[in-house]
DNA sequence: GGCATCATGTAACATGTTACATGATTTT
DNA sequence: AAAATCATGTAACATGTTACATGATGCC
């Protein structure tokens, strides 16, 4: 066997062939109500890589159109399921992050106290958000199934939690300088750790 | 003014250099020590984006070659740091991870209670490396400086440490599940929230 | 009739990584 | 003398987004 290296949006797709068959439209509106938070995926992704995937047999199609509007229904094979187990359970688990709000905070030294502390706002705001939607997600699901789709979401509310939290700590040492006289020398971002 | 759109890697760039004239190499080792974790940039990014942002005007090469070893070292433009300013004040905070870890945590159905345990194990140890990377950093860190450089760096820390008891308690629900006789209804990840 | 949703897909573009090529200088 | 570090850069590749094109079906 040939054992051709698959990207981890290969995976994604198998991922979700593998609780049940489904077109490529119902595997990119799943994604987006589930993984989208850390691991986004778009239909010029997906198609082509569903292609791929049926031609290396990992992957199989089936004609349901419904009249004349075309639906490719795809289902894991056994190849499939197997090249996601072993996936699954090799020893590789990266995280990397794209964070424009931490980058901005990095860079806030160029800022006067007044517009740092906008941007800890800022970047609170959108958390904040992001939060609000996991959490909206999180109401449509039926409270009842066993699965680690609950467990992804609570990963997820918890991180935004912490980074909300995280804000709101930084902007009150920024507003305490105020207060106590402005010696920008007293501020120790990592003392309370 | 024209006002070309720059990307984030770009300002990354003019970040480093509003605090003092770099070489690209410089910048590189600078990113590798602190917004690596939260934004990476190589050479193939930093290069020719120098040569770009000099040709926009907003930052300045001077040519420092040492002997014959080349050296050309940039230095911001006024248009340059105003350029910083505007876009760390603009409205715009994205988050985008990738992370596979949790990928493979949320297609865990696909295993058993101890092969999902042996991934959690995997996971955690990915972090706590990930961790242990900042805490060296930190460690080489002057302790005095006063800069927004340490919130990042205590931002990353705090992050993982989330992850890594996020980890540890999702593996010991499923190690509980064994100790309760194995009914697999009784687990509800997102209970204690 | 009109709107939302279902369903396929591609092409151009943007972004980012890896490996390679080249060589000087400094430290051990 | 060897190894580490400084320093430049490119080319091929991989990955991912956005906008566009096309049209059917179902619901109000």
């Amino acid at each position: 066997m040939s054992e051709i290296p698959l990207s981890n949006t290969a995976y994604v797709i198998l991922g979700f062939l593998s609780k049940q068959p489904m077109t490529g439209y119902e595997i990119k509106s799943h994604v987006d109500k589930s993984t989208r938070f850390f691991w986004a995926a778009s239909y010029g992704q997906i198609y082509p890589e569903l292609r791929r995937l049926a031609e290396a047999g990992l992957v199989e199609g089936t004609d349901k159109s419904h009249g004349k509007r075309a639906r490719i229904e795809y289902d894991l094979t056994d190849t499939g399921r197997r090249a996601l187990h072993s996936w699954l359970m090799a020893p590789s688990a990266g995280c990397e992050m794209r964070d424009e709000g931490l980058l901005k905070i990095f860079f806030a030294h160029e800022l006067d106290r007044d517009e740092a502390i906008a941007l800890l706002t800022m970047v609170e705001r959108a958390r904040l958000a992001d939060l609000a939607e996991l959490q909206t997600i999180g109401a449509s699901m039926p409270p009842d199934a066993d699965d680690f789709k609950y467990a992804a979401l609570d990963y997820g509310i918890g991180l935004y939690e912490y980074v909300i939290d995280w804000c709101r700590r930084q902007r009150a040492e920024l507003e305490a300088d105020e207060t106590a006289g402005k010696q920008s020398q007293g501020r120790s971002l990592t003392a309370a750790r």
